[in-house]
DNA sequence: CGACGGATTGATCGTGCTCAAATCATGTGG
DNA sequence: CCACATGATTTGAGCACGATCAATCCGTCG
């Protein structure tokens, strides 16, 4: 891995629009200490790291779209996040990375070494707290997608989705879903076909609308939130 | 709340046997700072904190058990974790609970100031990575937690629950559960006749022996190990 | 000893899974 | 631009696991 187009830019390089939108973390910590960051490209499928591997390095998602997940000895798999443009992934506080993160479609990257942050946080203050927050806000996502997987339904985890990605990647009342049914489903704790006819039966109720299956239209907000329990 | 007995202690006062066992983060990040901790005590079921409320504290379990879990709007619970004697929670980095706690039985906890850790950690680098430790340590068990959720049967999910309790509180070979059933279901995702028949079956398979409903000794970890996917 | 809540066990039900087939979308080469 | 191939998605039919509803049993504490 590692092996894709490879270029450097500093800190104050432009930044996608998607970026934007969310609070710029990786500036936030990388930027302030004067960090240099390189950019990397994955093609679809490809990995980024292991389950187990030493987490030496800190990513941004710059374009495209990235898994994080662990499996079970037969394969079962659970997705545990979804990193979209400006989302930064990959951040321990101990050795090794506890999933493994692949690209879900051509995905570049922004990456600082994990010691030059800690180096930097050993100096500020607020390099140390960002660290602290990333992974906070990280254990929030979990503690709600427990919720989601111990307690809800079918339908009312789909309507969660849907509510998530619009929020995370709606621009032109259009959301363009990166992944295909099956990450969805191992996201959700489902099977492709209960995703499929949850979002069949939505797209029926005229809750949602599609251009393809992955180009979806939310039509009806209230009524999702509503089926979110 | 917070209307039991009260004492207050400093970081040099005797600590729980359970609580040595593991490193002890409370000293580590208290201690080392020089900063007074109370003592608190909760009857069963008493709320600690409610889930919104502002995280002015963070406590160490003493003596007893906390649950710490969300609601859904029609009743339906997700317990996210609980903490045994030695365990730090309500560390938060944001400004409010984002899960509710309560005592599972009589309890004791040490608390201090969220306020004077944060203090300590601008002082000391060691106290910022000691609270983005503990953190990290919660996402990690948060993300264990929902491969179990997502994906494994519920033979698998009691077998993962007995060698987590297992490895957490047995002392003299013996597991002293301080959670009932309906906890465990919550827990686990399940309801609680779908754990106690998981239980029955695994007693008649003589995998575990029990002495009362909560006192259960493991008679083969490899047999349960190898259930747990 | 009695009462109560907690736990177990049984019987039936239903949601979501499995297996299977059809349809659709996307990309490739002629 | 169209025909085709391929993988992704949808739809259908039947099944199984865990939920639900109900009754009994047990342990604990007055």
């Amino acid at each position: 891995m590692l092996t894709q187009s490879i270029s450097t830019s500093d800190m104050a390089g432009k930044i996608s629009p998607a970026a934007l939108s969310a609070p710029d973390q990786f500036h936030m910590v990388a930027g302030q200490a004067g960090l240099v960051a390189t950019e990397f490209s994955y093609k679809k499928d490809e990995e980024i790291y292991g389950e187990g591997e030493p987490s030496d390095y800190v990513y941004q998602v710059i374009r495209g779209s990235v898994r994080s997940y662990k499996l079970l000895s037969d394969g079962r798999r659970q997705i545990g996040a979804f990193y979209l443009p400006g989302d930064v992934f990959g951040l321990e506080s101990g050795p090794a990375h506890r999933l493994t993160a692949e690209a879900i479609v051509d995905t570049t990257v922004r990456l600082v070494k994990r010691r030059s942050l800690e180096q930097a946080a050993g100096i500020t203050v607020q390099v140390a707290h960002s660290l602290w927050s990333m992974t906070a806000g990280e254990l929030r996502h979990a503690e709600n997608h427990m919720l989601l997987l111990g307690r809800k339904n079918a339908m009312e985890r789909v309507a969660s989705f849907l509510l998530e990605m619009d929020r995370r990647l709606t621009v032109t009342g259009m959301m363009a879903l990166p992944m295909c049914r099956r990450d969805i489903g191992d996201y959700l704790g489902l099977t492709i076909e209960t995703v499929s006819r949850a979002l069949s039966q939505l797209h029926s109720e005229g809750v949602l609308g599609f251009s393809g299956a992955r180009q979806i239209v939310l039509r009806n907000r209230q009524r999702l939130r509503n089926m979110d329990a």
